[in-house]
DNA sequence: AATGGGACCTGCGCGC
DNA sequence: TGCGCGCAGGTCCCAT
């Protein structure tokens, strides 16, 4: 499932694969996934548009256009970007005028494709806390001492720190040593201190392996990422902790499996 | 106000 | 062998 990581990854393939080009013609196969403006306005938004520029905000990539608007998509779960694609079996293909194809795919349809006039305006984008990368430590302490909710979830909450999932709240929780449940608020300076450390460096180190490739993800290349063989607690559900061979455990926390060593994290 | 649960989806793996 | 069910999770929405 995309994170941050993973979304960074995609970004960094777009922008050595397509920036610059010119989109000449969109293909809609399934419009569902277009959730703004109607797959008609969107597919004539687009033809004839030079991809100018490529950010990333969290999870969300954005794609400023020769045209003044923009393309935001949110992969969600399943989302996948792949070039060069081939048009088929995808949700929607854009045909780029060197004759290239750019495919989004989208098993489980819940994927987010916008063309907005200003991607600014997005409430989501607007309600994005600040990514791990832009937190001091001594702001972490502050933010987490006002917060009494556990501190999984809350590391989930893209309005509260942005860019982190499932995947890596649990990996970050274990290399803190910090059980998924504990308040927020009763985490040491300390503790907080050595969270926030390994949540960059983890993430860090997802970049440079590519992102982790469970379930769906891939890079824009349609190659896996490797950072899933790093994992010390993501599914893995009764196998032994790398650390203390007690069996990892999974709870489900704010309705999502959670994963943990009771052992070591405290 | 903050929190929790369901909805959105589809394919896969499991148990019977 | 085949079928039905639960599960996977990012975000929104609603209820409490």
């Amino acid at each position: 499932m995309p994170e941050l990581p993973e979304v960074e990854t995609v970004k960094r393939g777009l922008e050595r694969a397509v920036l610059g080009k010119k989109i000449v013609e969109v293909r809609v196969f399934n419009p569902k996934v277009i959730r703004f403006p109607s797959a008609a306005k969107f597919k004539k938004g687009l033809a004839g548009a030079a991809i100018k520029n490529i950010l990333r905000k969290a999870k969300v990539l954005i794609l400023e256009l020769s045209n003044s608007k923009s393309l935001v998509i949110h992969l969600k779960m399943t989302g996948q970007l792949v070039y060069p694609g081939c048009g088929k079996a995808s949700r929607v293909s854009f045909y780029f005028s060197d004759g290239k194809i750019l495919d989004f795919n989208d098993q489980r349809l819940f994927a987010d494709l916008r063309l907005m006039d200003r991607w600014q305006d997005l409430k989501f984008i607007q309600n994005l806390g600040p990514e791990p990368f832009e937190i001091s430590t001594e702001r972490f302490i502050e933010m987490l001492d006002t917060k009494k909710t556990k501190i999984k979830p809350l590391l989930m909450d893209q309005a509260f720190i942005s860019g982190i999932g499932n995947l890596y709240a649990a990996e970050a929780l274990f290399g803190a040593g910090i059980d998924p449940c504990r308040p927020a608020n009763s985490l040491t300076d300390k503790e907080c201190t050595v969270l926030l450390k390994v949540i960059k460096d983890t993430l860090n180190k997802a970049i440079e392996h590519k992102g982790s490739s469970v379930d769906q993800y891939v890079q824009l290349s349609g190659q896996p990422g490797g950072f899933a063989k790093y994992h010390k607690v993501y599914d893995r559900r009764g196998l032994p902790c790398f650390v203390c061979k007690t069996p990892i455990q999974r709870i489900a926390l704010g309705g999502r499996g959670t994963y943990f060593c009771p052992k070591c994290q405290r």
